[in-house]
DNA sequence: GACCCTCCCCTTAGGGGAGGGTC
DNA sequence: GACCCTCCCCTTAGGGGAGGGTC
């Protein structure tokens, strides 16, 4: 009878799976020896086991646990498979979401390493035409210029917790801003209206709904430093007057890229301060 | 000093983390407190250590593990972080493409089964118009039908092997055929001729090129059990003769699902024999 | 009383031994 | 001599305690 038998390793070959393997899922219960030595622990198969470790390989294919393959197996309902397969489809259309989702977090997070790497060096003022945006955002509950050091932290914090909850994933890629009323900016009156994402065209058709910024020309100030903003923003304010620039709305502090863990690399931030302007028309 | 600190529990509710997960970064070099109390052992954070748990995030959300994480911050580089979303951004690409054939296989694997249900009794005979396939396979090297009952494993074993190689990916999810050349079905010889996979039409565009086994009418046979084949083969020769049908081509056994595991369900699995036909004009 | 500490054990699917019998 | 056995320890990213100090 040992004869038409397999040892465990001629099995392990034949399948192109691990002795090791084969031992676990004789412990597991998933597959048992055709008949083991009770002297020695040999243990021998049946070639036509093969099968049944081919349908485990395809379980295994499918994502399910060795757990979840014993129990069908135990089972041995076909209709059961059949639920696998189509809770699979299911999944695999998930997954096909948030493999797009991340697809386009990458090629956000690299385009904001590519701005930064070009960014103009501080205190740079510049006249820009900027496209339209879409920005997602809160109202600031604190004001983070007058209060403490931790209040933009905590402010950042409610923005992130809200976006999740509103279902934004990958949120570390999208790019902060934060603003100030354009009556305030004028005033010297540095309270902070809004903390927001930029955020992709795209996702005003899922279930949140993003404020847009319209397009214009732009007077800006480029720094790489938070601490520095006040004063770039006094500076930008001047260069608008001296200039005769009409400031026309809020103005924008817009936060180049997320990975400011690096202290010792300062090109891997920075700051762009922004104001929408318009022009008298000479005569 | 203390007093701007966050307690461990406060760090970890304002970073939705858990107090382990903390611990564990401590542990791991991930990020340290900012003080740790040497006569207690309490750790204390820093608001502004939050960058560098969201930037912890991003990266797990990258796919990174704890250890290469911890390497991309030690060195500080913003280029290495660069280089991870380029090779993000490829492994993307491929993922997206082997869930694309993971759906393939989900969709063979429920259309089979739908068809096994849907399957005749044992010994139904039948004269169908079949269409056009593909099918990938190799000569057998020995012919199980005079052979031992291992035989047909061996085969099928070295099958699979040639179509890994060849680089089919979800290889369970096909069906299983053998052919028996013309001639030798016509003169009662059972020799194995060829073992194949019923392949689909787009992996022709692949790596592999597959046979086609052209469209036309078909005589065939059903049944449920691999021992009956040869019984049932020359019944359906029988049955050509008896009809005047020419038989027009090679014997194919057609295996229709790959579930033949569950033993006690004879509906999990089922063959169609069949034979290409023609037909003489009257007169 | 709520918070935090350090062990310690547990999870998946095996891989890689050591030390000792078996074909 | 090649093969197989049973322990045993190790891997990831934490979760869930127990038992004991600390805010």
């Amino acid at each position: 009878m040992k004869n038409d038998l397999l040892s465990i390793g001629k099995m392990a070959a034949m399948n192109r799976v691990s002795i090791t393997t084969l031992r676990l899922y004789d412990e597991k219960g998933l597959l048992k020896p055709r008949y083991t030595d009770p002297e020695t622990g040999y243990r021998y198969y049946d070639i036509d086991q093969n099968a049944r470790l081919d349908m485990i390989a395809y379980m295994k294919e499918l994502g399910m646990s060795l757990s979840q393959i014993r129990e069908a197996l135990e089972k041995e309902d076909i209709s059961l498979i059949e639920e696998l397969l189509s809770q699979k489809n299911e999944q695999i259309h998930q997954q096909m979401r948030e493999l797009k989702a991340q697809h386009d977090a990458v090629e956000r997070a690299i385009l904001s390493i590519e701005r930064c790497r070009k960014s103009p060096a501080t205190g740079t003022l510049s006249l820009e035409y900027i496209d339209r945006r879409y920005i997602w955002g809160i109202p600031c509950s604190a004001n983070f210029y007058s209060d403490d050091v931790h209040s933009y932290e905590h402010q950042l914090r409610e923005l992130r917790l809200k976006l999740e909850e509103t279902g934004f994933s990958q949120i570390h890629s999208y790019n902060i801003g934060t603003s100030i009323a354009q009556e305030d900016f004028e005033q010297d009156h540095f309270v902070a209206k809004e903390i927001f994402i930029f955020a992709n065209r795209r996702d005003q058709e899922g279930t949140h709904t993003s404020q847009v910024v319209e397009s214009g020309m732009y007077a800006c100030v480029y720094l790489d430093n938070y601490d520095d903003e006040i004063h770039y923003a006094r500076l930008l304010r001047e260069y608008c007057l001296r200039n005769g620039y009409r400031i026309a709305g809020d103005y924008l502090c817009e936060v180049m890229t997320g990975f400011n863990v690096f202290d010792s690399d300062p090109r891997s931030m920075f700051l762009r301060l922004q104001v929408p302007v318009t022009f008298q028309k000479n005569g």
